[in-house]
DNA sequence: CGCTGCGTTGACGGCTATCAAAGAACGTGG
DNA sequence: CCACGTTCTTTGATAGCCGTCAACGCAGCG
């Protein structure tokens, strides 16, 4: 290797987790070292509340391990959960005072936050940053108009399937689901139950009977209430009512490429790519 | 008027009707040249296909009159409409080679149409032109993250009434909406009642059946079937089931404002917000 | 004048929400 | 180690919203 770079000491990010996947991974050594010096890592347990519905958000950043959801609770207490937030995704609402949605830990998580306005900061002095930001959130508003489509015209058996395959597809990304090698391809579920069914427009006990009737018909084999086998995946893609996952039944690496220029972050995370 | 600018001949754009709230009244002088330059105006009959789905999308640009809308078909018929696109709204995928969904003319339109390369170009050429359209896919996506919430977890019955608050507010902008002096507050769709199902996740039938309830209480009053005379605000409101519009009941004057900076483009209709 | 598209109305059935309860898993405290 | 409460998941019974199928009135149009 060629280090005629002049090699600073070693920052913090450097042992990051998720440090190559995210926003700081696509920066240059100037941009990282900024970031690097304004952001800072907090941890939230399970249930807690990262960014309140309304609230004047003060804060963005990336989740380094855990899962995040951003919910929306209406007055009489339906909720629906507008997206999940994985290692590597960003969360929180640049150029806004408040975020419309709550930010909430499904699970307990890590994350690396920016003050919002230091962040806005550097977005305006960094033109690529801002550019990558604009490609991501393309991204995410293309990821929500499909699931738009998901909740208005798919049943709740074509939503789990194409969750489910969604998950599965994620393979090699932030473990929500695995291959072991020559094994049966498994599925591990990131959240409960509950947060599956407001993620999904439906109940606990629709999503229960609909895993159950999955089961039944040999698609699926349930190894712990969050793991999943794949028994039949064509029959999955099937189910999911989705023309568009028929190119993928096969060999996870015979997936065409994401359309758009690779390598950058993404906000939220269940884009329907395989980055 | 102080015009010791050099005034030069004036453009075909000084005499657009949407000029002054799309992106190009936002633009400076020398962009604003630009984009005259490269533009184009093009027509489409209801029911035209402006830009297929999946198709290499070379093209994005501005309503100028008329509504679009952005549609998905799934492989068995099933329609989703993902937004509406109203004059003023960009339409169109920068920085991706295709759009993921359909844009169709849901009435006869007029179209002001960028080459998709050109427009790419200015945009990275332009830093104000770049942010902008950030801060305006932003909002697109909030907008789109509250549909998932009225799809997910709304009754027909809210949904209708959610759409027509929408509607309602728009009063003052693209005539989707008026209030004649004094006179009785009225709702103009834009749209067919086949559009607003597939807009809302429903169907035809169930449209008609809950337009007929909300008339039955006496909630509205059909003037014709394109258009209503809301009668009761207030139970309209509560029909809607969201507590954010309760604030607007009264007098159209004391909405508050949008949130992020005003005098931007929007790409999609129904943002929920009042410009 | 028939055709077609649009909006409405009726009958019917199914998907899914709701209410209820039981089993399983887990952590806590005795 | 066990009792116990809590949470999560599952299963059952029931009801209701809404999708589907069918038909009708109406307006526009060739």
């Amino acid at each position: 290797m060629n280090l005629r770079i002049p090699v600073s000491a070693p920052s913090k990010c450097d042992l990051c987790a998720i440090h190559h996947r995210s926003i700081c991974g696509i920066a240059d050594t100037p941009l990282q070292a900024e970031l690097s010096r304004i952001s800072h890592i907090r941890t939230f347990s399970a249930g807690e509340t990262v960014l309140a519905e309304s609230e004047s958000a003060g804060i963005v950043g990336n989740v380094v391990s855990g899962v995040l959801r951003m919910v929306k609770t209406m007055a009489d207490g339906r909720q629906q959960i507008v997206g999940l937030l994985l290692p590597s995704d960003m969360f929180g609402r640049v150029f806004a005072d408040d975020s419309r949605f709550a930010v909430e830990a499904a699970t307990d998580v890590t994350l690396c936050c920016f003050e919002r306005a230091a962040f806005e900061h550097l977005l305006r002095h960094n033109r690529d940053l801002e550019h990558n930001i604009l490609l991501s959130v393309l991204d995410e508003l293309d990821a929500a108009r499909d699931w738009m489509v998901l909740l208005g015209c798919q049943t709740v058996l074509e939503r789990v399937a194409t969750f489910m395959i969604i998950l599965h597809r994620r393979v090699d990304n932030q473990g929500c689901s695995r291959v072991t090698d020559r094994g049966p391809p498994c599925v591990a579920l990131p959240i409960s139950r509950r947060d599956m069914a407001t993620y999904l427009g439906t109940t606990v006990e629709t999503i229960s009977r609909t895993i159950q009737s999955m089961v039944r018909k040999g698609v699926i084999r349930i190894v712990d209430p969050r793991t999943f086998e794949i028994v039949k995946l064509d029959a999955l893609i099937a189910m999911s009512g989705r023309e568009e996952f028929r190119d993928y039944d096969s060999d996870p690496r015979d997936r065409p490429q994401p359309r758009s220029e690779a390598g950058r972050p993404h906000l939220s995370v269940l884009t329907g790519k395989s980055r």
